[in-house]
DNA sequence: CATCACAGGTTCGGTCACTGAACCAAGGTT
DNA sequence: AACCTTGGTTCAGTGACCGAACCTGTGATG
């Protein structure tokens, strides 16, 4: 049992007067970016996180009521028989979008030979520009019209569901569907 | 004593094809950064950091010799009697400016009540959009020509002599002259 | 009805990173 | 000689993270 008041602290910089550490304060632990990520990506159930960031379940368990606690994620029932949860993004959760999309970006440049993922303007094809903006259209494309495409340093034939069914190009936000598994009619 | 082997893995999302956990495996960790926003301010000695952070000090130099292994700072002798080192961001470092710039943004938008620090444009004294650019002049502002000013609710008087020094109107990376302690000529 | 599968957890022992305090060392100053 | 400054290292204690096992509620299967 976790109380509250533990997860309220978490890890603190108490000293630091910065914006900067108190989002870290938020989302500086082991995983929870990636659990945000996973959540930009249409990923919404336990057990979809699970396999995808092979995380522990307790820590999943944790990142999941914390971010929920703090309002990026709202857990939601979406079938009452047998009841089952999942959690979706919010908007707060949403404008971590830019800041992940920089964080990938340095990655890529720095650290990322191929590269991984495109991310796409859903409405002309165009890169998205550093700023997630559209270079063609001068906007600022908001999330829910990117499109993530595989790109060629990525695995194409993953061992896990999700990572397969993140191959199909696809908008950021939309649900993950999972094929139903094999064997069942 | 810490070997560069057990420096390299650190920890490491193994499983995720993704720039941004390649990203989060350099600069991830607890303090890194925060280590690597003071930098940006211009803090570039040991002491600095360790009083402005409030950092452990055994985790304070693991971190300086990592980032400087990863070729996020370098260390530079800056005076040869008595020998003393300094640790000053490099173009990778001040590569992750957006991407802290993004975090503090959030931050600031969903955790902080009152703007504390205030960014501009050296050049014009616009305040900085949400992407680091300066909307007057319509350019991505560079790093060097940011102008850091202290904002309403930051801590008018400070204890700590680095918090002071960074309470005065100051360009990014512009290199943090600290004033001679009192008592000496 | 008994059993199994599945989603979504909790529990537990071991390990590893972080913490704070103490200690150390090289050089300079008084 | 004693002390100060800078930049560390060492060490014991704590807390977070880890993997594996177990638990629970519900529906499906035989």
């Amino acid at each position: 049992m976790v109380t509250v008041d533990a997860m309220a602290l978490g890890k603190d910089y108490a000293t630091q007067e910065c914006s900067i550490a108190r989002a870290l304060e938020i989302i500086g632990e082991r995983w929870t970016l990636l659990v945000i990520r996973d959540a930009l990506y249409g990923v919404r159930r336990y057990n979809d996180f699970l396999v995808h960031l092979g995380i522990p379940r307790a820590v999943l368990a944790a990142r999941l009521q914390a971010l929920t606690a703090e309002g990026i994620l709202e857990k939601r029932r979406y079938q009452q028989s047998p009841p089952r949860d999942e959690y979706v993004i919010t908007e707060r959760g949403i404008a971590l979008w830019p800041a992940l999309r920089s964080l990938g970006l340095w990655g890529r440049q720095h650290y990322t030979e191929i590269q991984l993922r495109y991310f796409r303007h859903a409405d002309c094809g165009t890169e998205l520009g550093p700023y997630g903006e559209c270079p063609a259209c001068a906007t600022v494309v908001p999330v829910e019209d990117v499109l993530m495409e595989p790109g060629p340093g990525l695995d194409p034939d993953p061992a896990d569901p999700v990572s397969r069914a993140l191959l199909v190009p696809r908008r950021l936000l939309q649900p993950l569907e999972l094929p139903v598994q094999p064997g069942r009619v």
